[in-house]
DNA sequence: GTGAATGCAAATTCTTTGCACGAGC
DNA sequence: GCTCGTGCAAAGAATTTGCATTCAC
């Protein structure tokens, strides 16, 4: 379980608001609520939230989730479908598999992976300083 | 060298009309003219196609990259940034590399990556249909 | 000729911003 | 009181769409 985002403010010297105090929660909340596969887009998160809190405004969870994402606590994902997407950044690193016709995601660690990626980059003459993989299925009939 | 994007047209059925032809035309020269770096999104295509034939439309040309796309002709990247580029698709699969300071991209091609990918997704109990592979750099000193 | 493609402008969608008001120190 | 955050509505940016006209076959 991962440390709550309320958390994750204090320690990075993020000022909470009772607004961003409600998103951090709904946030921190996400994948214990919704499961694994829960990456909500701004407009998802903005229903959740005024359902705590219905006075807060969709341009406060964009300016709210924005902050998150400089400070290290949220990363956003451009996933197929034109809009981003959030999750709470956790300790270990993953990367998704993305179930084409259902919208499931399926969250993995493959440390090969992550090596070979390391070696791609110093082949050229990179330092790696983030990627992205996705991988895009269909559910074998087995 | 790749296949000219006209003939792909011819070979899948898709109609060529004069503008289409102008847009085929800009996108198979891509890398020749702009080097291997070049993945020019919308503006950038419509720009190149307008100094060809000043009458096509920016709907045009945003049509026209879908219908290749969808006809697996043209691939849509996402990379940071907002707006989608386009690459002719071509036999040899790629990912990419990008210099997050200049922008460059680099493409490589990482057979072992590949193969993992695969055993992921088997893993999961998934066909792959597709993925995405992005490595962001900052350029070593050396 | 007929159905599909185009150009234009208006509409949509997602996201950002200007500004006046409000909250916290 | 001052600074910063918020709400609202308007502005922006990227992309799509409705419709009358034109084009490809």
């Amino acid at each position: 379980m991962s440390q709550s985002i309320e958390k994750k403010c204090i320690a990075k010297g993020v000022k909470l608001t009772e607004q961003r105090k409600v998103i951090a929660r709904v946030m921190s909340e996400s994948k214990e609520t919704y499961g694994e596969s829960d990456h909500p887009d701004v407009d998802e998160l903005y229903n959740r939230v005024t359902k705590i809190d219905p006075k807060i405004s969709i341009a406060t969870v964009y300016r709210t989730v924005k902050l998150f994402e400089e400070a290290g606590i949220l990363a956003k994902h451009d996933f197929k479908g034109g809009k981003a997407r959030y999750e709470q950044i956790s300790e270990s690193h993953h990367d998704h598999l993305i179930d084409i016709k259902s919208g499931d995601i399926i969250e993995f660690v493959d440390e090969e992976i992550e090596k070979l990626q390391k070696k791609v980059a110093d082949k050229y003459g990179y330092e790696l300083v983030d990627h992205k993989l996705e991988l895009y299925g269909v559910k074998k009939k087995s």
